[in-house]
DNA sequence: AGCACGCCGACT
DNA sequence: GTCGGCGTGCTC
């Protein structure tokens, strides 16, 4: 009897062996099998089978699932994310394979003409039948719209005889390539010249599309989606968050005539199961998603477009920790497909890669339609403080009362949800942090509460101080987003303004409730975190504050000035988008700071220089290559003891190994948590290193109850 | 991921 | 005397 190798769903690295009663399914079909007394989903697995199973444990294939099989490629990817992150290669099929989506969606009831012509045919009537000849099977609803009448004509003709059920498969609209082409400008038309004729050689190849913000970068690599869709293959745009999804959608329908088929976790059972049909059969052409969307099973890519590539939100922090910029090359290499990565400021790692020949680097250097980029000034707060108690700069105030006085929209950012980072005791100086992370609570006046931003930890502010008895003592430190509502409120009470935090807007419809409201100009004044620095188009924005631009620039992070100045860089390139110029004022101690000097001299190029050669000679990324191992354990003692074994048991030939040291939030959500990083050269593999000193701890005497968590080019840091 | 087996606390 | 807590370990 044959034997098949099956991987399954869950944290086993190796593909088990099963006996197969008839022909063996291929690799890549979706089978059940038995495991211990369960019976679960498996996909068949390229590997040899094991031959040595002993026959009382070797158990027979339970049946083959009548479900897209999962392609070469795909498979190919998963075991390369598997052995690069150093998860279990089941673990990586776990974010493939979803139970819930395997069985085809339900064919959609519809109607076709009947056999019998009986029955008066009245004018309605008539529209009805009119309006069957030109579509497919509708569905009552779609029927009776294009006839422009109610369900109850449709179930009259049915109920005659003159219309009879006819299922139809959930169609996926197909875009259409020449649908609305733009008018490119030059630049433009030049790069898409170079997208187009990169996908159209159907071979893998990465393109770095760097554009300033404004100059179109959007409509270019839709000239390399036409090209895509011109050839019959399927495109796939990675978007860092959902939150983007909805104008992405938008847009694209404008431009092919057909909306992109979605891909993240918001969507409900039915469509995501109803879209990854469509993906596997290849119906599904234009497919936007979050970076999840990487392992969809896609039947013939020819193009993954990541926009904003340098976003931190593309690193998956838990479970499998993956990077899906660099998946999707990875995807593209295996898939045999042109790969573009966008971005106003693209990440060194990217740049390094375009500069060193590795990817195409095409540039576009101007905002497109005419409008020119912001004038960007630093407000040196020592010398312009705001009073006391504020956090406005009498600079910044007095030009946001000037724009608003002219009709002139305006934009507050600060990167910080919540009324006050920070609350302390004014007797004591005692501050209110979370039971279970190593973190203040911040202040949230919209609740009413404080809040630990890592683990959800509620509370309210104590009347007393519980380490010195004094009552009513607790006063807010800082500016959080709310704060700053209310100094706006206070300083400008007729001004109609927004508050855009992930707190406050949480559904992709709230998000488009707002944009639409800022389009039309019925805010003047948009306050908002990060949520507001993305990708946005308001056109009569023309001033950006950032109340704060020396946040999170300390903290010795690797890539914190990095982050800081494509953060600032994209929150200011929301000014003077439309025919009025921008201005963008960034209230700061520092105004000498590399990354005040790279935005006001609109110098990021240089910006980027300067960071290399920080990084470049200690081998830091993307120089050579880094992996964190997080120790943690209910208890701190267990954590320290585990760190010290990894401490003993350090590889040292080549490769150098920094702490242990208390990761930087030393507890989190209830466990201790330690951090030793790996630093290599970038010609060592950092895999065999870590797991031949996993090998050499665990004979050392690692305590079993510690976790170790690997993050292979950890970016966060946390 | 489940679901076992396996050793220590409050009940019919 | 048993029911049951969830800690480690195994599943072809």
């Amino acid at each position: 009897m044959a034997l098949v190798s099956v991987l399954l769903p869950y944290a086993f690295d190796a593909a088990f062996t099963y006996e197969a009663r008839e022909a063996p399914p291929p690799p890549g079909a979706v089978v059940t099998v038995p495991l211990g007394r369960r019976i679960v989903h498996g996909v068949v697995w390229d590997d040899a089978p094991e031959p040595g199973i002993a026959p009382a444990r070797l158990k027979t294939l339970h049946a083959v699932i009548a479900t897209p099989a999962l392609p070469g490629p795909l498979r190919r990817f998963i075991d390369w994310v598997a052995q690069y992150t150093m998860a279990p290669r089941g673990e990586v099929l776990a974010l493939a394979l979803k139970t819930g989506l395997l069985d085809p969606p339900a064919p959609r009831a519809g109607w076709a003409a009947g056999a019998a012509p009986s029955g008066r045919i009245t004018a309605t009537r008539q529209r009805v039948l009119d309006a069957l000849a030109t579509l497919d099977r509708p569905t009552t609803a779609e029927l009776a719209a294009a006839a422009g009448t109610g369900a109850a004509v449709v179930r009259g003709l049915a109920d005659a005889g003159l219309l009879r059920p006819a299922a139809r498969d959930p169609s996926v609209p197909l875009p259409d390539p020449d649908h609305a082409p733009p008018a490119l400008s030059a630049a433009q038309e030049e790069a898409a010249a170079a997208l187009r004729a990169s996908v159209a050689a159907r071979r893998f190849e990465v393109t770095l599309l760097e554009g300033v913000t404004g100059a179109g970068k959007t409509e270019v690599f839709c000239e390399a989606i036409a090209a895509c869709l011109r050839e019959g293959r399927q495109a796939l745009v990675l978007v860092p968050e959902i939150a983007l999804s909805a104008q992405f959608a938008a847009r694209f329908a404008a431009r092919f005539g057909a909306a992109p088929a979605l891909w993240h976790s918001g969507l409900t059972q039915a469509t995501r199961r109803a879209n990854y049909h469509a993906v596997a059969s290849g119906a599904a052409k234009l497919v936007l998603g979050a970076r999840s969307a990487l392992f969809l099973p896609f039947a013939d890519p020819g193009l993954i477009v990541v926009d904003e590539e340098h976003e931190a939100a593309y690193k998956q922090e838990d479970g499998v920790t993956y990077h899906a910029r660099d998946m999707a090359v990875v995807r593209g290499r295996i898939s045999g497909c042109a790969v573009i990565l966008a971005s106003a400021t693209p990440s060194l790692e990217s740049a390094v890669n375009a500069e060193a020949g590795r990817y195409r680097h095409i540039t576009l250097a101007a905002r497109h339609g005419g409008a020119r980029l912001p004038a960007i000034e630093a407000i040196d707060l020592r010398a312009a403080p705001p009073a006391r108690g504020r956090f406005l700069s009498p600079v910044l105030a007095g030009a946001l009362e000037t724009t608003l006085e002219g009709g002139g929209q305006a934009m507050l950012f600060l990167n910080r949800r919540g009324y006050a980072p920070l609350t302390l005791c004014r007797g004591c100086g005692h501050r209110l942090t979370c039971p279970n992370c190593t973190a203040w609570l911040v202040e949230h006046r919209r609740p009413g509460h404080l809040l630990c931003h890592h683990c959800g930890h509620a509370a309210q502010v104590p009347a007393k101080c519980p380490d010195c008895a004094a009552e009513q003592s607790f006063v807010p430190i800082g500016p959080g987003v709310e704060r700053i509502a209310e100094e706006v409120a206070e300083l400008f009470p007729a001004a109609r303004t927004i508050l855009m935090a992930s707190d406050a807007i949480t559904t992709a419809e709230q998000a488009e409730a707002a944009l639409r409201a800022i389009v039309a100009h019925e805010i003047d004044l948009v306050i908002g975190t990060q949520m507001i620095a993305k990708g946005w188009h308001f056109p009569d924005l023309v001033l950006v504050g950032v109340v704060d631009a020396d946040l999170g620039l300390g903290g010795g992070d690797l890539r914190a000035g990095e982050r800081g100045a494509q953060l600032l860089h994209q929150v200011a390139g929301r000014a003077g988008r439309g025919r009025l110029p921008g201005r963008v004022l960034l209230q700061t101690y520092a105004p000498e700071h590399p990354v005040m000097r790279a935005l006001i001299g609109n110098d990021l190029a240089g910006f980027r220089r300067a960071e290399a050669d920080l990084r470049a000679p200690g081998h830091w990324p993307p120089f050579g290559r880094l992996a964190a191992l997080i120790v943690s354990a209910d208890e701190a003692a267990t954590a320290d003891a585990a760190a010290a074994a990894l401490a003993r048991t350090q590889p040292r030939d080549g490769v150098q190994v920094l702490g242990p040291a208390p990761a930087p939030f030393a507890m989190l959500r209830g466990r201790h948590r330690r951090r030793l990083l790996l630093r290599a050269p970038r010609g060592i593999a950092v895999q065999p290193v870590l797991r031949a000193w996993l090998d050499r701890a665990r004979a050392e005497g690692l305590p079993r109850a510690a976790r170790i968590d690997i993050d292979i080019d950890p970016i966060s840091f946390l």
